[in-house]
DNA sequence: CCAGATGCTGAGCTTGGCTCAATATATTTC
DNA sequence: GAAATATATTGAGCCAAGCTCAGCATCTGG
């Protein structure tokens, strides 16, 4: 049993993922709808809160938070929309070029950080309550390795180029 | 190292999964595009070959697969719409049920399969190429688990459950 | 100083889900 | 056997999270 029958290993761990990936996303999103913030929008927060200008003045330019998320930019445009509209980030103008967007927390945003961390270590705590520490880490770096090379094989850039080397 | 820093592993476990799976599906649309099937058009042609009649006969009522698929049943309409029209399965009248639908593989359907085996295969093969064997299995393993034990959890039925024990 | 690169957004599309009726049929109950 | 209820599917219309392409404003290097 340790090997299953059906043999294509590769292929049922990426079923298993689906489905862990989806249960854990609808679980959180069910959990953060009270605060009236979706999965994507949490995300996006809680990368724009780990922008180098570290506690009083966290900000990021919308391309750069485009990039962290592996979306391209106009998508990050609609998800900063939203967090905007909701209070929890501001668009101010960059000093230094007036194309470009910088975003900064406010404090309401601050505060959702906290309910979505919460929230975030619960249900992942939750789900993976059947699987031990040890091998919780052991998963993680397996994943991380997997991620590392498929980053490294793609010249990057481009949100997953359909393209060869052209 | 081999607990990181940031502590909270089965949190970050689920952001790995998150990547991971994206990864996975964004490249197998791509490769599955050529012959026009979605990675959920796929996934439910799949299941539907996994139906009990074996070989000359795959049948299944509609919202058998939805159930399989873990989808809405209203959901399960609009795949099997798509794939109907693609002429890989076809809607027959279940004769024992007049408001049921029996879900039938064509022959072209069977063709699919096949191509969509392979895809499935060598994505998944790819992307986890730099993952062990045994630590494939032990992460198939760990999710399965985590997959029984929430299910076990909710009731089961009714897509996801937002309520409680009502 | 101007051509081309860069940063953002409007418009419109896709995938993969959902709910809430409506309709047709089965099944159960009186 | 008719009425009430339950089940199977679908139409209409919604949401989340992406995408591309085109356009405008602004930088920047020759």
């Amino acid at each position: 049993m340790t090997t299953p029958p059906t043999a294509d290993t590769a292929a049922e761990l990426a079923d298993a993922l689906t489905r862990a990936m989806k249960r854990i996303r609808r679980q959180t999103m069910h959990r953060l709808e009270p605060y009236g913030i979706t999965p994507g929008q949490a995300r996006a927060l809680r990368t724009l809160a780990h922008a180098p200008g570290c506690e009083g003045r966290e900000t990021m330019r919308l391309s750069e938070l485009a990039e962290r998320l592996h979306i391209a930019p106009r998508s990050a445009t609609t998800v900063v929309d939203a967090l905007e509209e909701a209070g929890l980030v501001t668009r101010t103008p960059d000093p230094t070029d007036r194309r470009a967007v910088r975003l900064v927390l406010t404090e309401a945003g601050r505060g959702a950080l906290e309910r979505i961390g919460q929230v975030r270590h619960e249900v992942a705590q939750e789900y993976f309550a059947p699987v031990s520490a040890i091998e919780q880490a052991a998963l993680l770096q397996a994943l991380r390795g997997a991620e590392t090379a498929f980053e490294a094989r793609r010249p990057a850039h481009r949100p997953d180029g359909a393209d060869g080397p052209r």
